[in-house]
DNA sequence: TGCCAGGAAGCCG
DNA sequence: CGGCTTCATGGC
């Protein structure tokens, strides 16, 4: 199905390292694992796609998905900046604008920030890749497309993967803080109660995990739980905040409060892709 | 080859 | 608290 919508560039979300599970088919189309859901989009131009789904998918699965449904905050950043004197913000709020903030899964979103730790994008995508496809010896078919697709290990699923199986997939020291955060989740069943915590105390009993601190921590609560006062400071906002903003961390000024997580992804977007 | 990658834990002062 | 070291591993 073809459809149309505002502020969503596909490359700069396949780059924007929010999400480590999305493949490029070509220069404009990509396919998406989502939960045990399929999809290839292409982008045709600015604003319009070409969807894999029929329109009833669309509407129940990827319109949330995408975030389509708060087109008007993005849209209301980027007007708000044109009359911002800061240079370097402004250039990156332009520039960004076209990457939104998924509503993934909560659970994967938990465990492939910890697998992105002192890690880097091409490295992370193939231990998640290789994670899927251990835990799926019978892949589902798309009905769409008659692709197969491998959907993301459960809690239960990795709960019971040893330490010495995650680490053939690359993720070194990080297996045994996977091992024992999903260990301790099925155990003591309260992985879906970390849903109804607010941002400081998700933040808070996130880090209790040995594993999860304040950068990963702050990762889960925007990509897994679309809390958008969430702002990562990762090696490039470190790098941002001291080059251009003399120290100070610019995403705590109140003039962005509610939607810091947004600006962060903008400016690590533009830092990290304005030379190419 | 040494350094870096969307860091975190452990230790030390 | 603030700074330093170590932790696997692949890409460049």
């Amino acid at each position: 199905m073809k459809v149309t919508i505002l502020c969503l560039d596909l490359e700069k979300m396949y780059n924007s390292g929010q999400q480590f599970t999305w493949s490029r088919i070509d220069n404009d189309t990509y396919s998406i694992v989502h939960k045990d859901h399929y999809l290839e989009i292409k982008s045709l131009n600015n604003h319009d796609f070409d969807l894999s789904c029929s329109e009833q998918e669309f509407k129940s699965i990827w319109y949330s998905y995408f975030d389509l449904g708060s087109t008007s905050k993005y849209l209301s950043i980027f007007f708000n900046t044109l009359e911002m004197s800061n240079c370097y913000l402004t250039k990156a709020i332009h520039y960004g604008t076209g990457i939104r903030i998924l509503r993934q899964n909560s659970w994967e979103t938990l465990i492939t920030f910890i697998i992105s730790q002192n890690n880097n994008m091409k490295r992370i995508r193939k231990s998640v890749d290789e994670l899927r496809k251990y835990w799926s010896l019978s892949p589902l078919i798309d009905k769409n497309t008659n692709k197969k697709f491998y959907p993301f290990p459960t809690l239960f699923q990795l709960a019971q993967t040893p330490i010495e199986q995650l680490k053939e997939f690359g993720l070194g020291y990080r297996a045994e803080y996977i091992h024992n955060i999903s260990m301790n989740l099925y155990a003591n069943d309260n992985f879906d109660s970390l849903q109804n915590l607010s941002y400081e105390d998700l933040i808070k009993e996130l880090k209790t995990y040995k594993g999860i601190g304040d950068k990963v921590a702050n990762c889960i609560a925007l990509y897994g739980y679309h809390h958008l006062q969430a702002a990562p400071i990762d090696t490039h906002m470190k790098r941002i905040i001291n080059e251009y903003f003399n120290g100070e961390n610019i995403l705590n000024r109140p003039e962005f409060n509610g939607y810091q997580g947004i600006l962060q992804q903008y400016l690590f977007d533009y830092e990290t892709n304005k030379n190419i």
